[in-house]
DNA sequence: CACCAGGTCTCAC
DNA sequence: GTGAGACATGGT
């Protein structure tokens, strides 16, 4: 990968496969928007914008030391990609081989754990654009206020500050409490996340799950999005469809993907929505 | 105006 | 251990 510096951008060449309307647009994060063909979003407390030039990549706004100390991280440009799909490649998987071709470009993100954890509790049986304007909503109640009208997703002890009522009538409904005691629980120590992070898989879920409102799902995708855990395999309601359908033979268990379950669970669950022609429109 | 949303908890069987 | 219902709220 080739780094610029052009003013203000930052021009990224030389990446292969890296497609931010898969990116964004899955289901992964929820403070990113796509305006006239370019993403835009806040995360670490900074706004990064996102837009596609042929094969190289735009990054808006972007100093040099923030790309390798953060962004590049968080976009998946640590990982190599190639080497990844080339090991899924030798699992010999027909159905996910297919899928892996549509969803090539897809990435998985490495937020923060906390704003992960956070939102994923926050995302149970809610639709995309309604998780985003509560996300958001949360934000601007207790986010530190940055340049140009922005709001960083607050801290736990900052929303640990609020009452339940108070999150409540951010329209969080009943996961307000949930919201409520997860905070409390990282703010005064009594869950750990960085020690959470240093669990195996397995073991971290189940720590995450002793949470109240937390389950097995919240908790996968929490780790795999914000923890770095890329064998966590969230299976939701298309998961599971599709582990009927395709994997018959696993018996409605997981199958075995390795390391990198968790992409390949993108790259499923992509391919099966995109396949079936239902697009939310959450990019606006 | 129903029905649903990348779930979780609870309380029966 | 498996399986319905309830749960708050607003998007479509």
């Amino acid at each position: 990968m080739d780094v610029q510096q052009t003013g203000r951008n930052l021009l990224l060449e030389g990446v292969d496969a890296f497609d931010p309307d898969l990116i964004f647009d899955c289901g992964q994060c929820f403070r990113f928007y796509k305006k006239e063909g370019i993403w835009s979003g806040i995360a670490f407390g900074k706004r990064l914008s996102v837009g596609m030039d042929g094969d190289r990549i735009i990054l808006q706004g972007c100093t040099k030391s923030d790309f390798d100390t953060l962004w590049k991280g968080y976009l998946g440009l640590s990982e190599d990609y190639a080497a990844i799909r080339r090991e899924l490649s030798a699992l010999g998987d027909a159905h996910l081989a297919a899928a892996m071709e549509a969803g090539k470009g897809i990435r998985i993100l490495r937020q923060e754990p906390w704003e992960a954890l956070c939102s994923f509790v926050i995302s149970q049986n809610n639709n995309i654009a309604r998780i985003r304007k509560l996300v958001e909503a949360v934000c601007k109640a207790c986010g530190r206020e940055l340049e140009g009208g922005d709001f960083a997703f607050p801290g736990p002890d900052a929303l640990a500050r609020l009452s339940e009522d108070d999150l409540r009538s951010l329209g969080l409904g009943y996961r307000a409490g949930y919201v409520s005691q997860l905070s409390r629980s990282v703010a005064d120590g009594s869950l750990d996340l960085e020690a959470v992070r240093h669990l195996p898989t397995a073991q971290a879920i189940e720590a995450l799950c002793r949470v109240r409102g937390i389950g097995v799902k919240v908790a996968s995708c929490a780790l795999l999005f914000g923890f770095g855990k890329d064998d966590a395999f969230p299976v939701d309601v298309w998961i599971r469809r599709i582990l009927c359908k395709y994997y018959p033979e696993s018996e409605g268990k997981s199958p075995n993907f390795g390391r990198y379950a968790g992409l390949c669970q993108q790259y499923l669950f992509y391919y099966e929505r995109w396949r079936g022609g239902k697009s939310d429109g959450a990019a606006q």
